[in-house]
DNA sequence: TAATAAGCTCACTGTAGAGC
DNA sequence: GCTCTACAGTGAGCTTATTA
């Protein structure tokens, strides 16, 4: 008895946007250049942990800022200094709390460049892609001059992914934006700490799964890939170690159908060269058959 | 065209910190 | 010290792009 859902035509922006659905696509999207409520989503995505990583500056936080005006686009965020005693004076603000997202919002000026390209938040360019783009092009400045050919001989950059870099970097707003990020002294170079030091895990393919207790998974992913190896999300018969921590999930259990290698913590340590922890993993699971 | 991987969103739990 | 909010960490599931 299910009633066919009629969507929406125009946004609730309030700026009578229309929602449009590109053809093959499932999203619908304002039209309105400037929808209040996608910038809302742009900031958070350029503040969040995977790119410029600003504690502080969630989704509550950036609905805040934004409906008070003082957020207009991503660049205005290295602004906000200049209204730190009004922000004081908000409700469930105080003088610690103001000063911590500046210190954080100051701090992420030194993110590294594949860090600020994901940030961007430009169609078809996820983490992966960001990092394959700083890698290969070493500073901002050098994709944005690439053209589609460029872009298209790269490995795994795709013909709709150099669309729309290419599109992105000819827009007069994004344009803007960008200059302005450059004189508020945000980096745009790859550091080399952040490229492939090594090549012992050359041709290698990880999948994490469970906690690990000497460090989060996103600092186990850095290691791997400083090491010439791979991190990918989910299992599959390319995958040439599944790394298990305490609890893992159920790439574990398709590990095990497919006959992958898994390797508990100490073992995966070993491998990077790292030093174990004092406990010895003693919180490790006992039910766990991976660690007999 | 199928397999694979990447990207993205959501849900859930635990924790930190600010306000009261 | 309690309450509340936001963040951190993680797994799962879905969609989509790339590759073979």
């Amino acid at each position: 008895d299910a009633v066919e859902f009629v969507f929406p035509e125009y946004c609730e922006c309030g700026l009578q946007g229309r929602l449009v659905r590109l053809p093959g696509e499932v999203a619908y999207f304002c039209e309105h250049p400037e929808c209040p409520w996608q910038l809302r989503r742009r900031i958070e995505h350029f503040a969040s942990r995977n790119a410029m990583d600003i504690e502080g500056m969630g989704e509550k936080v950036v609905d805040q800022l934004v409906t008070l005006g003082f957020l207009k686009n991503i660049a205005s965020v290295y602004e906000l200094h200049q209204f730190r005693d009004k922000l004081i004076e908000l409700e469930r603000w105080g003088e610690k709390k103001v000063d911590n997202l500046l210190e954080a919002i100051e701090e992420s000026k030194k993110r590294p460049l594949h860090r600020l390209i994901f940030g961007l938040g430009i169609r078809f360019i996820g983490e992966g892609a960001a990092k394959i783009l700083a890698k290969h092009f070493k500073n901002l400045d050098n994709i944005m001059k690439a053209s589609k050919e460029d872009l298209t001989s790269i490995y795994e950059i795709g013909e709709k992914m150099a669309e729309s870099l290419v599109r992105f970097f000819t827009d007069p707003k994004e344009l803007e934006i960008i200059e302005k990020l450059r004189a508020y002294g945000v980096n745009f170079e790859e550091k080399e700490e952040f490229v492939t030091i090594g090549k012992k895990l050359e041709g290698l393919t990880f999948v994490l799964t469970g906690e690990l207790q000497s460090m989060t998974r996103n600092e186990a992913k850095a290691k791997i890939e400083q090491l010439g190896g791979k991190v990918s999300g989910s299992v599959s018969k390319k995958t040439s170690f599944v790394i298990a921590g305490a609890n893992p999930g159920s790439k574990y259990s398709d590990a095990v159908k497919l006959g992958i290698k898994i390797l508990n913590e100490e073992e995966f340590l070993e491998l990077i060269g790292e030093e174990k922890p004092k406990d010895n993993f003693a919180n490790k699971p006992e039910s766990n058959t991976l660690f007999d």
